[in-house]
DNA sequence: GCTCATGTTCCCCT
DNA sequence: CAGGGGAACATGAG
């Protein structure tokens, strides 16, 4: 499920161990821990966590933990002695509790690093959260990809992910297929303002909401229809990705 | 058995 | 260099 709000979800549960100290680090399966040492954080104390698109920074001592959570990561902090859940791969054992990471799927995977996080995350955009009207324009002018590859683009804007691309694209009642060459700047306008509604209307609720008047309410439907205007909704692949539009309100 | 899945990366083209 | 297509990664759920 991961995309920013998701992320953020995380964060809010990751603060619940800020301040507290790390006993230990149980690497229940070791190949999710991708780079650095766990013994590097142990005994030291979780500073506060921070969000930047889909990866979450978690401070310990001198150094980070980066967590990337795929496409079927979560976190809990949980009691020690409640039991754990079948896919919880990386657990970090505190007084009072411990932070779990589960990941079905094992895409994406947990970081220790005491150097640069770009070195590990790459180069991203910035934040969604943090990007203006005016800044939106700046981002993508001169780009010539479809809004859909542009949007998921991660070092153009962070964190948006399959489900907030399309939902963005809806909300503008923009083709995801468009290319960012063709669109007027009021129609830009109009995709940042769409952006930034999905943003601030899913970042309460931890995920972008499956309500059925959001397109992402209405996707998975077997007869699947456009919650403002009822027409059928087209599903293609756009970008590589599962991708679900209006074909009469989207142009 | 088959298809599809909220992500990223890498390879190959244009 | 910017972009697009496709495959790969790992593990289910339906």
């Amino acid at each position: 499920m991961p995309e920013l709000p998701d992320v953020e979800g995380f964060r809010r549960e990751a603060r619940k161990a800020a301040g507290r100290r790390i006993e230990r680090v149980e690497a229940v399966d070791a190949t999710l821990l991708r780079g650095g040492r766990a013994a590097v954080v142990e005994g030291e104390r979780f500073g506060d966590p921070v969000r930047h698109g889909k990866w979450l920074i978690f401070p310990a001592g001198g150094a980070e933990v980066l967590m990337h959570f795929g496409m079927t990561g979560r976190l809990d902090w949980a009691p020690r002695r409640s039991e754990r859940h079948r896919h919880d791969r990386i657990v970090f054992v505190c007084r009072g509790g411990e932070l779990r990471y589960r990941n079905m799927r094992k895409f994406g995977g947990i970081w220790i690093s005491r150097q640069g996080r770009e070195r590990i995350t790459g180069p991203l955009g910035p934040d969604a959260t943090e990007v203006d009207g005016e800044r939106f324009g700046e981002l993508l002018a001169g780009r010539r990809g479809t809004v859909k590859h542009t949007l998921m683009d991660q070092t153009v804007i962070a964190g948006l992910g399959n489900l907030m691309v399309d939902e963005t694209a809806w909300r503008a009642r923009i083709d995801p297929r468009r290319r960012l060459s063709e669109l007027s700047p009021r129609r830009i306008d109009r995709l940042w303002e769409a952006m930034d509604g999905v943003v601030r209307d899913s970042l309460p609720t931890g995920r972008v909401p499956p309500v059925e008047s959001w397109l992402t309410g209405a996707r998975d439907a077997r007869d699947a229809r456009c919650p403002r205007c009822g027409t059928r909704l087209r599903r293609a692949t756009v970008a590589g990705r599962t991708t679900v539009w209006c074909p009469r309100e989207q142009r």
